[in-house]
DNA sequence: GTTGCCGGTTTGTCCGACAATCATACGATC
DNA sequence: GATCGTATGATTGTCGGACAAACCGGCAAC
């Protein structure tokens, strides 16, 4: 019990600015539904007068709400309005974070091991009759596409999204996008590269689907876990080295 | 054919404001690693000077990046500098993006079902001697709280955080964070209203740490499928409803 | 029904300013 | 030699005011 391991400690005191205070209370009002979705917001200059601080202030609160997809503005107006954040922008958050944490392709496949194949069980369940139709319109637009890649990419990705739709589950459909997002770039290098890719990927597509309008879990079980272990085998054909670091878009 | 349906299409043309393009430039910087985690961005009258626009411009784009995890400034200091996000951070983002889509504890729970097994069984294959040391940690630490419900629930969640370290997958512990968020407060009501919940995580939790030990890959995923089956249990003597909205911290 | 026009709002951006705080270097002290 | 006090400059947080551009809603005209 010596003298220097047995300082007295102290919490840290945090000082926030004030933009930081005025975006948490408005980010408060809309989480808890105090102010609703497609809601305008008040006037900036409203906003400052009544929390007391300088427009200038507001404007780095509402910068930061933005960009957390709490509040955005319609296409081609400049009112703000409450919103719900999108899901391809809150995962393309992730996604950035991922790729500064240097994750590995093999991570993301690793991943994509783990929650398609039960993704693709629950769908067997919960699938509706326009889940399928969803699912099948992805999975035909890939198979007709033999020359565009960055189209047939676009569908492939669109295939797995379709998929965690017809689960009903918000949470899983959210926890798949940054995945999907993270695998579309290699997924376009494999797609030119391997020549036997597309029609593998479409076969299983169609597996997918067939499993899936029969109610077949275990057989969409399978399917998907087959069409994801197919994605490493096209990885090592197309010689991309699964220690390599994703990047972004 | 008519001519209603047949209107010549154009693509939305998108004016983005300048602390977004800002905001763009300084972001795919650090992206590409041209600008290195710890280094310290340029002053913001210097960067201003750069982009050719007003200082309040890059304030406004910097709240951007900041709130995105890429800038922060390490603590009690007001120098910027380039940051990997944290990843609580952007859990909470997803966390919040969740709650105003209206995600019930069901689809909580059941996309817990649907990842923690797998992150077990990938975890008693990966798991190293210090990740045993501190998934030992959390679950003595909880099995000794009998009365501070607080960390009780912090520790409950500690131990899945632990086992998802444990895998060595950063997705996987990226993807599960935000669940282990949502499911604290409903936690924090059930431990209290349910007298046997503490012994039954408690076993549950001694239970995986064995097999995880004993790389015991069968066990850790049928065992961490049991605890979280407890939960809903849990969930249902304490009469929570399971359809019920999730909601912030 | 579409188009043109108009006044009032609201936002995006700029400028300039200042106090508080931080970073750093330099002695002074024990 | 390590710690502390101090001086100086750099940087941020916040403020006030300003103005053009774009948007909104409504009304008139065709």
């Amino acid at each position: 019990m010596n003298a220097e391991t047995q300082r007295v400690r102290f919490d840290q005191i945090l000082i926030e600015p004030a933009y930081r205070k005025v975006a948490a209370a408005i980010g408060e009002r809309i989480l808890s539904r105090s102010l609703r979705e497609g809601e305008r917001l008040p006037p900036e200059t409203e906003l400052a007068r009544q929390f007391g601080v300088n427009r200038s202030t507001v404007r780095e609160a509402l910068r930061e709400l933005e960009s957390g997809g709490l509040v955005m503005r319609r296409p081609g107006s400049k009112l703000m309005t409450v919103s719900r954040p999108q899901h391809n922008a809150i995962a393309e958050g992730v996604s950035r974070a991922l790729v500064m944490h240097d994750v590995t392709f093999l991570e993301v496949w690793e991943a994509l091991t783990i929650i398609e194949p039960p993704i693709a069980e629950a769908a067997a369940r919960t699938r509706t009759a326009e889940d399928l139709a969803s699912i099948a319109a992805a999975a035909e637009r890939f198979a007709a596409l033999n020359t565009d890649t960055e189209r047939a990419v676009h569908y492939a990705a669109e295939f797995f999204r379709s998929v965690g739709r017809a689960t009903h589950n918000q949470v899983l459909g959210l926890a798949q996008e940054p995945l999907l997002q993270l695998l579309e770039p290699s997924l376009r290098v494999m797609i030119d590269e391997v020549p036997q890719a597309r029609s593998r990927i479409a076969t299983a597509q169609k597996r997918i689907a067939e499993a899936l309008r029969g109610r077949d879990v275990e057989g969409a079980r399978t399917w998907m876990a087959k069409h994801i272990r197919d994605f490493r085998k096209g990885y090592e054909i197309a010689k991309i080295d699964l220690e390599l670091r994703v990047t972004a878009e």
